[in-house]
DNA sequence: TCGGGCGTTCGACAATGCCGAACGCCTGGC
DNA sequence: GCCAGGCGTTCGGCATTGTCGAACGCCCGA
């Protein structure tokens, strides 16, 4: 059994130093809490700070958590979102014969995490990675609605036209958002790409804040009745989904 | 100048390479990205696991980012947040005669993450990284107040009483919540210490996400005057070094 | 059962990391 | 102004640690 990599556990310890304590540190105070020779420590930290995962300060001189370290650890929380997700997402796709989205807000969009093909085995091209319009889409009017501190107000989006349907005022989309949460899901009516529809409800982690949305998605009349309304058991379906998404993130 | 750490640079490559890659992935797959036989690659891999930064699936025998990384990316959110603070808090122990604290929600709790001692000489002892009741500060009742989805409901605290002040009945609880939400500021008259009050504004971040809370502490006589209401004087102080912290946060 | 694919271990060796000595800069005290 | 001390940083010899080809062991599918 091979030992470990003692330099990687030395920068592991570092990063766990700068974390813990609650102020920047200096090379001295780094070498002497780990029990290392400076031009050891500060070889250590040099490199950290060369890969983004230590800053320095250019006045003092001191080191402290990087930023690219922040940006890993936001990437494992959206991991841990798809972990809890994933296996109820194929299930929704099998259930609602129709492709599912799982979605979380990236600066002013809807980032695609993970996407289930609609279970018919016709061509589809896998759109995980994707960035949609948040006014435009499902996901991202159910975001905007359930997630209204993490999400831009209506009034700041430019509400591009993708379709004749797309919502190009502020207070039409507000109306729209006022529904959603009437109901618990927000939806769309070809809104983004002409005939493709899409329905989405919000996803929450401890607290009730709200996480990301999971969609369905499939051509508009597949979704909607006559009267416009999302088909009760696909309602019932994508609910029940999100709910059980839910509990496993708590 | 000497050269990085190359095993250092390496396990950073691993791990931005699992962060980019929206799903778990292979010891052959992890060495093909990064052009590294797999016994190098294993051995960065099987470190980062041992030290936290990379979990493995145990079925599939896959990797992925790992919990210990998100705990150090939430404390570096955490240290954003003094290092916009620092210098207003600083100011506001001058302006103020009191001594400041800084707080943010952890688990059920208010934990301190800057406290600026009141500027007067008198011995005091600093309570950095303490743990304060939600309920019975002024610091724990703003972020209930202002942070609902991030502190629990209070109905499922366990209301402790500290002193004879303390509130101990969730009813009377949510009515100084609604108050604070009112004013746009918290108080506490000696609730936690007897004799000892605070006063405690939200800080937020871009959205408007409540990311912590700005206090002040001293004797409950100095922060309010006969009505009971906190001197007009330390309300201005304490909302405008608010206001500027939350500028900073953007 | 066999073969392929996978993660993991073994051990030789050389390259890389380690670390004592020294350097250069800054600050504070005399 | 000068000096000393404290700090982060660099240099370079050397040995230890990391690297990596070869092999192992496990699992799954044909």
């Amino acid at each position: 059994m091979p030992g470990a990599i003692q330099s990687i556990e030395r920068a592991a310890a570092v990063l766990r130093l700068l974390g813990g304590t609650g102020r920047p540190l200096g090379l001295n105070e780094i070498a002497a809490a780990l029990d290392l020779p400076r031009p050891t420590a500060h070889g250590i930290v040099r490199t950290l700070r060369d890969v983004g995962f230590v800053d320095q300060d250019m006045d003092s001189n001191r080191y402290m958590l990087g930023s690219g370290l922040q940006e890993l650890g936001h990437l494992r929380d959206r991991h841990d979102l798809r972990a809890a997700a994933m296996n109820w997402a194929d299930a929704l796709a099998g259930s609602s014969g129709l492709a599912v989205h799982l979605g979380v807000v990236e600066h002013r969009t809807v980032r695609l995490v993970h996407h289930v093909f609609r279970p018919d085995g016709s061509h589809q091209r896998l759109r995980t990675g994707e960035e949609l319009p948040l006014h435009a889409t499902a996901l991202g009017k159910c975001l905007l609605a359930f997630a209204p501190v993490a999400t831009p107000r209506p009034g700041d989006l430019d509400l591009h036209p993708w379709t004749g349907r797309t919502c190009t005022v502020a207070a039409t989309l507000e109306k729209h958002l006022a529904t959603a949460r009437h109901r618990g899901w927000a939806g769309d009516t070809g809104e983004f790409e002409a005939g493709v529809g899409g329905a989405a409800a919000p996803l929450r982690a401890s607290g009730g804040v709200v996480v990301g949305a999971l969609g369905l998605v499939g051509p508009a009349e597949e979704l909607f009745g006559v009267g416009g309304e999302l088909r009760p058991r696909l309602a019932e379906q994508l609910l029940g989904a999100s709910r059980e998404i839910s509990v496993a993130l708590l």
